[in-house]
DNA sequence: TGTGCACCCTGTAGCAACTACAGGGTCAAG
DNA sequence: CTTGACCCTGTAGTTGCTACAGGGTGCACA
């Protein structure tokens, strides 16, 4: 019990994670409270080193906090079927590939806007033209209304 | 002035827009506060139209708040050169880009753990393991610290 | 005339996942 | 014995909304 004792800032380090996060992660129950010194320094064992760099490695991959949550739970379960785990990692993984399509249909739009782009004047600006409504009226812009 | 005269309401059917959300763009003043009717009900004319569906258009590709004001102050000098409304539009592109290789990346790695999922226990859950910090040393889990 | 209902108003709090203070305490070196 | 790096708690800010609570307005229908 209690080996190691890092300090905040150690465990920041050796992880990439910023105090305030450790802290974070704390509060929201992520990670276990480690044992205090005598001056109430957080000192954190090997354990909460293993645990906190899950926990980082999950995020990397776009686990959300509470997908990271059903992970740790999952995996002090060591006996029972992974099927669950496997289940948040394809939910995971459809997700991105969700947001991939979604994001690649966006740059092929924002690539045809940008294409028409004869470097003129506003006015005669495609990019704010493809952004306007229906036809925008002539007489200008986007007709910012006053509060008169 | 003052044509056509929309509730809230119209305006958020019109543009598929909440009508919370109309309010918060006119608290964050991306949206002007239309005049108000005797009952104090806010009366949008077509110029909020237009504006709202500009904005709405803009946010749907992915432009931030942020952008779409500065599209919307661009749009409004109509005899201005478009260079500066061509720079935010390739940098969000560049954006969209970057965001696209990392989710891709991200993808390929997600590919690779699931494919080592044997589905047996937890215990020799490729997933799991792949979330793990250097090699989990054999006895278990992710070491769950207890707060003794 | 009432009364019911859909709509509108303001103001505040919540979401994710942190980040950034303010205002203090602790500890080791010089 | 002071300086500076670190730590503590608690709260508020970020982005872009969304969701109440607790009221007021306006119009149709009986």
């Amino acid at each position: 019990m209690a080996c190691e004792n890092l300090s905040i800032g150690d465990l920041a380090k050796a992880t990439s994670t910023k105090v305030e996060t450790i802290r974070y992660y704390e509060r929201i129950s992520l990670l276990p409270a480690p044992e205090r010194t005598a001056g109430n320094y957080r000192s954190y064992s090997a354990a909460h080193l293993g645990r906190l760099s899950f926990i980082r490695r999950a995020r990397d991959l776009g686990f959300s906090i509470e997908q990271v949550r059903d992970l740790l739970g999952l995996s002090d379960q060591r006996d029972r079927p992974c099927e669950a785990v496997d289940a948040i990692a394809r939910e995971h993984l459809a997700e991105v590939k969700r947001k991939i399509r979604d994001l690649q249909a966006l740059r092929r739009e924002l690539d045809s806007i940008l294409s028409q782009c004869s470097r003129g004047t506003v006015a005669e600006c495609q990019i704010i033209e493809a952004l306007s409504p229906t036809a925008t009226p002539r007489g200008g812009g986007i007709r910012t209304p006053e509060t008169e």
